[in-house]
DNA sequence: CTAGGGTTAG
């Protein structure tokens, strides 16, 4: 399981990077010579079926294969349709096949031929990897149809995409294919999950215009409730519930749940109360769910005691409460500084049978290193390493920054070191966090070190010239003649722009401006996109420089990718209103 | 076979 779950997670995060770092290829819409016949045509070297074979477990077997294979077999042309069809039939990793197509393809110059695409696009889909199924399109330039397209929609309303999920829903009804009640309903639930009320609001006016409503009302109603209280009118939510059962129809449990989840926060707790009675008399009875939703919004809503007394209440009513809850009731009680509650119920928890999940582990931790209890932040991972359950690199991540937060950098280096012994692949966080560290002890060199090394494992993005980046780093005091190893990105799956950031972050602090803003639009260029406080930093810095011109290319930039709203009302002292106005519009 | 929670940081 765990297993899986990294390969996915390198999947998600390197096929972007492979969009970003390799050349561009003739997709088949713009080659001219792409008719069918082509590539049968082809000459396919008669043992192509054992040399699939011998491939195959090169592949498997060998980190860096490429290069043994140009040597091995230097007259096969490893991009031949046929081959490609009998190499994926026995590859079994997917990751692998994906990564041969897109060198083969680049290095002999070839085509993507639309079987090949067809069947690792596919696989993609069944392996519910929306994010590198997205990628792959953009790579390939592959065209789903009909049957294809709508499990890539699923896949990415699943997968939390719902800008590119819309966009391709949209691409599928206007095919003139009529999506099954099923695809309407993945897509209304994921816009809610991603917290998108609008698009539940347009995928609705939608659905009733194709005429498919009345077979699927609960469902339907509860995600419009669901809408509602994300857009914090929950009166329009309540006023709808109260609408439909009028009708005789009752809405899935989640619109209750939500609701009152909603009403807890807002303290209205006669409704709460009000709603709990509905769903009994609706027998839709309120359970373990619904009253984690009481209890999280109570400790949303700081009120601590509340919430205990509701959870011991539950529990003298013979509930029985779940992991998801004590999970919950651990994250909140750290998040509002009750490390001590917090505690308790996670030996509760444990004693119970129940094993913490990655992320409780690591707010567990950050609350008792935050407090600076370094002892029994060290008992507890010394735990779950115990259990098995420490070996990643979120925790190891955690504990890095915990013990150098209390300063003890001897031992945050020591876990650093641990990481690679143990299999934990190391990210931009780890690094991070000891650069920094170093380079604030005045330790610069081994700052440097460390951050070339970073640089090594491809931790940065490579997209820009690399001349240009060595003369930045140098600019910000760092490295020299460092090299950017395009392979180690592809081959990782490494998320570089953490390190794009910092790079930004620290021209902005030397001064350079416009250096810190070419390397900002250079990283846009790239696909990656910066966070608000990237923004905010570059803008105050172009405005402390009076650069006008830089400030409003950073602007367009920032409206292109959604303006946050922090960072605008960040500017308007800086900018006369005419100005501002011409912005805006 | 299932809702419900949450994301490390100079």
């Amino acid at each position: 399981m765990a297993r899986a779950h990294s390969s996915m997670s390198i999947l998600r995060y390197g096929s972007s990077a492979l969009v970003r770092l390799t050349a561009p290829l003739r997709f088949l819409s713009t080659d001219p010579g792409g008719d069918d016949g082509k590539f049968q045509s082809k000459p396919i070297w008669d043992n192509y079926q054992e040399i699939a074979k011998r491939v195959c477990d090169i592949t498997r077997t060998r980190a860096r294969w490429e290069q043994t294979l140009v040597t091995e077999f230097p007259s096969c042309d490893f991009s031949n349709p046929l081959f490609l069809h009998e190499f994926f039939k026995h590859q079994s990793n997917l990751l692998i096949s994906i990564r041969f197509l897109y060198w083969s393809l680049s290095y002999y110059g070839a085509s993507p031929d639309p079987d090949s695409c067809k069947f690792l696009f596919d696989a993609l889909l069944k392996a519910k990897a929306g994010n590198a199924a997205k990628s792959f399109v953009a790579r390939t330039g592959f065209t789903p149809q009909a049957g294809s397209l709508e499990q890539y929609v699923t896949c990415l309303f699943e997968g939390g995409l719902v800008g590119d999920a819309m966009e391709q829903f949209r691409l599928l009804k206007e095919s003139g294919f009529s999506p099954r009640a099923k695809t309407w309903s993945i897509a209304l639930s994921g816009c809610v999950k991603a917290r998108r009320s609008d698009l539940v609001f347009v995928l609705y006016s939608d659905l009733v215009a194709s005429g498919g409503v009345s077979d699927m009302g609960e469902e339907v109603t509860a995600h419009l409730i669901r809408a509602f209280c994300l857009d914090g009118n929950v009166p329009r939510g309540y006023k709808l519930l109260r609408l439909v059962l009028e009708d005789g129809l009752v809405p899935q449990k989640a619109a209750f749940d939500k609701l009152i989840a909603t009403y807890c926060e807002i303290r209205n707790f006669n409704r709460v109360s009000e709603l709990l009675h509905i769903m009994i008399e609706k027998k839709c009875a309120p359970n373990i769910s619904t009253y984690h939703a009481v209890i999280n919004g109570l400790l949303k809503n700081r009120e601590g005691d509340e919430a205990l007394r509701v959870f011991n209440e539950l529990k003298d009513r013979g509930y029985c409460p779940d992991s998801v809850m004590y999970s919950t009731m651990i994250t909140r009680f750290c998040k509002i500084g009750w490390v001590g509650e917090a505690r308790k119920f996670w030996f509760e928890m444990i004693s119970k049978g129940f094993l913490p999940d990655e992320y409780t582990i690591c707010t567990m931790i950050q609350a008792l290193f935050k407090i600076r209890n370094v002892k029994d932040a060290n008992k507890i991972f010394d735990e779950m390493s115990g259990k098995g359950l420490g070996l990643s690199t979120m925790i190891y991540n955690t504990m890095i920054c915990g013990l150098i937060l209390n300063k003890k950098i001897e031992e945050a280096w020591k876990m650093f070191q641990e990481m690679p012994h143990k299999g934990i692949a190391r990210d931009f966080v780890s690094y991070r966090a000891l650069i920094w560290r170093f380079g604030t002890m005045g330790k610069i060199r081994k700052g440097k070190s460390l951050l070339r090394e970073a640089i090594g494992q491809g931790l940065v993005s490579p997209s820009s010239d690399h001349a240009t980046f060595v003369g930045m780093l140098r600019k910000m005091g760092g490295v020299k003649g460092s090299k950017v190893p395009v392979d180690c990105v592809e081959n990782e799956g490494l998320n570089p722009w953490p390190l794009d950031e910092l790079i930004v972050k620290g021209l902005c602090k030397k001064g350079f401006a416009a250096e810190a803003k070419d390397w900002l639009v250079n990283m846009l260029k790239c696909g990656l996109t910066p966070r608000d406080k990237t923004f905010r930093t570059l803008l105050q810095c172009l405005a402390q420089g009076n650069s006008m011109n830089n400030s409003f290319v950073v602007l367009g930039f920032m409206l292109k990718v959604g303006c946050p709203e922090g960072v605008r009302s960040l500017l308007i002292p800086n900018f006369r209103e005419g100005q501002l106005g011409l912005v805006e519009t």
